[in-house]
RNA sequence: GUGGUUGUAGCUCAGUUGGUUAGAGCGUCGGUUUGUGGUACCGAAAGUCGUGGGUUCGAGCCCCAUCUUCCACCCCA
């Protein structure tokens, strides 16, 4: 039997975790320089805490944790319920809410637990939980693996890690100012140039359903705008009166077919647009004065970008919606995201708390920085001597030597085995260990190490003074 | 969840229209060299051809199912 390891999960090498270990140290040292503070949380958690919050897709990814016992035991066993069999013939939305109720229960008897699906729920019950010690605003940050029940492919896992940073108790914008500055400091840091900061606002997305007059129909509506410049206007257009949005409605909004890219003239043409809407209007004020404030401060390599298209996290966000693209010409998807969200602590209890953070995907950045060939030849953990082992004798005098290095912080083994010379060597020359120390009865009888040097091939023979002096 | 794709030695891969005993390179181990690595030469071990069924006189190759890999959609980091 080959053994294996359940689909979309992976090993990591020493080198693997050598470089992801830079990776999260980079970001951690930044969130640590913007004032964050580490928490950490359970890798499962109930699923009332978990269930209905990432709306009905996220539901069927969240891994469920079946409870001890066994079902088909008399003392434990538990009746399939009866809607169970209409189940069969019949699609979830048939069944009458009564019996939705019993199979959400009989679900709950066999499973009580799931594995956490991200970190930002997760961070608002602690939140919640914690409200009388934590002092607000609280920046916290985390880096913690996060589980999803997801078809496997390009960037996409099943075990992955995020690393978020959040504030909560905080309307300021200046918060959202610079959770930007953060991006751009840490892609800045990993050699990742020219990545891509896309921004955009709930409440524009909002004002946009107001003046086309149909709340339901803006999905249809972003996701139609967002091909505009892979099929063109007319075809974008024809797809939108498909979808049932009035050619009045597509007239109203016509200057968002010619955005160019320039930040201030979108901002003005959003704010024509949206005159008519209350909410519209608040969302272009807020997003101007992000991208003013960020355009006074400036960035060191990433860009912001105004993108009415991005509307990822509709479920949950109410302000700011970020996301961060890979730099061109890498196929993947976004890196990096988040946004403002007025009540997320509001389905724990807890009213009126406002919060706003970023997450960045620890997965991705490798695969990217990976593809553009950005990792710095990290130095893996390994000895800087190594002794050979001749016999029980020549260890024992070995180790004590060996002692006294690590006492000096040299890194330091012995060979385990009293192998052949050639084995020894070879694992040495392996290893890439700079220096081998061989020792027999000779130089036990002189009191003196034979110290070589594998690089270049020198030997000599030295006191333990003088090995300590050249291995420091 | 939908559609496609992949699986042969530890790794990377050959393997003809179905036909004796499934090959190579790298790696591993041993030897040339019992206190001296990288190089060279010689040799060896190693595979239930993902798994389970089926078709056939005969299956690594054809059919079905299932798992896995990778990819696209959906959604996301």
């Amino acid at each position: 039997m080959k053994p294996s390891i359940p689909k979309g999960t992976r090993d990591f090498s020493p080198t693997e975790v050598a470089n992801r270990t830079y990776i999260i140290n980079t970001i951690k040292t930044a969130f640590e320089t913007f004032g964050f503070q580490p928490i950490e949380t359970p890798s499962f958690e109930k699923s009332s805490t978990l269930m209905g919050k990432y709306g009905e897709e996220g539901d069927r990814l969240i891994f469920k944790i079946l409870n001890s016992g066994n079902f088909f035991y008399e003392k434990d066993s538990i009746d399939l319920p009866e809607s169970y069999e209409k189940l069969k013939f019949n699609s979830l939305d048939d069944l009458e809410s009564k019996e939705k109720i019993e199979l959400n229960r009989f679900t709950n008897r066999i499973s009580g637990k799931a594995l956490r699906y991200d970190l930002t729920v997760p961070f608002a019950r602690y939140v919640v939980q914690h409200q009388n010690e934590i002092t607000f605003p609280f920046k916290r940050y985390q880096v913690q693996p996060v589980w999803r029940a997801d078809r496997p492919q390009k960037g996409r896992f099943r075990e992955f890690y995020q690393c978020d940073a959040d504030v909560v108790g905080s309307k300021s914008l200046w918060q959202e100012v610079e959770f930007i500055q953060l991006y751009d400091t840490v892609f800045t840091q990993l050699g990742l140039a020219e990545t891509t900061i896309k921004i955009n606002n709930r409440k524009i997305l909002s004002g946009i359903a107001e003046v086309i007059g149909a709340q339901d129909k803006l999905i249809d509506f972003t996701v139609a705008l967002d091909k505009l410049d892979k099929i063109g206007q007319e075809k974008v257009e024809t797809e939108m009166l498909s979808k049932g949005i009035t050619s009045a409605a597509i007239q109203k909004v016509q200057p968002l077919f010619s955005f160019d890219g320039n930040n201030q003239e979108n901002l003005d043409a959003l704010a024509k647009m949206l005159t008519t809407s209350e909410e519209g209007t608040k969302g272009v004020e807020e997003l101007r004065f992000v991208i003013n404030s960020i355009s006074e401060l400036g960035l060191q390599s990433a860009s912001l970008e105004v993108d009415v298209t991005l509307a990822r996290g509709l479920n949950y966000y109410t302000g700011a919606i970020f996301e961060v693209s890979a730099p061109k010409g890498v196929k993947m998807g976004s890196i990096g995201g988040g946004g403002r969200y007025d009540d997320l602590t509001g389905i724990f209890g807890m009213k009126d708390v406002s919060g706003v953070g970023i997450s960045f995907g620890l997965d991705r950045i490798y695969l990217v920085l990976e593809e553009l060939g950005l990792f710095k030849t990290v130095a893996l953990p390994k000895p800087k001597v190594m002794f050979v082992n001749f016999g029980e004798n020549e260890a024992l005098y070995c180790m004590k030597a060996i002692s006294q290095l690590r006492v000096k912080g040299i890194k330091s083994e012995l060979f385990p085995d009293a192998a052949k010379m050639k084995k020894q060597m070879n694992y040495a020359n392996k290893r890439e260990i700079e220096f081998v120390v061989i020792v027999g009865s000779q130089e036990i009888e002189n009191d003196e190490f034979t110290l070589k040097n594998m690089v270049s091939g020198e030997q000599s023979k030295c006191s333990l003074l003088e090995l300590i002096q050249t291995l420091l």
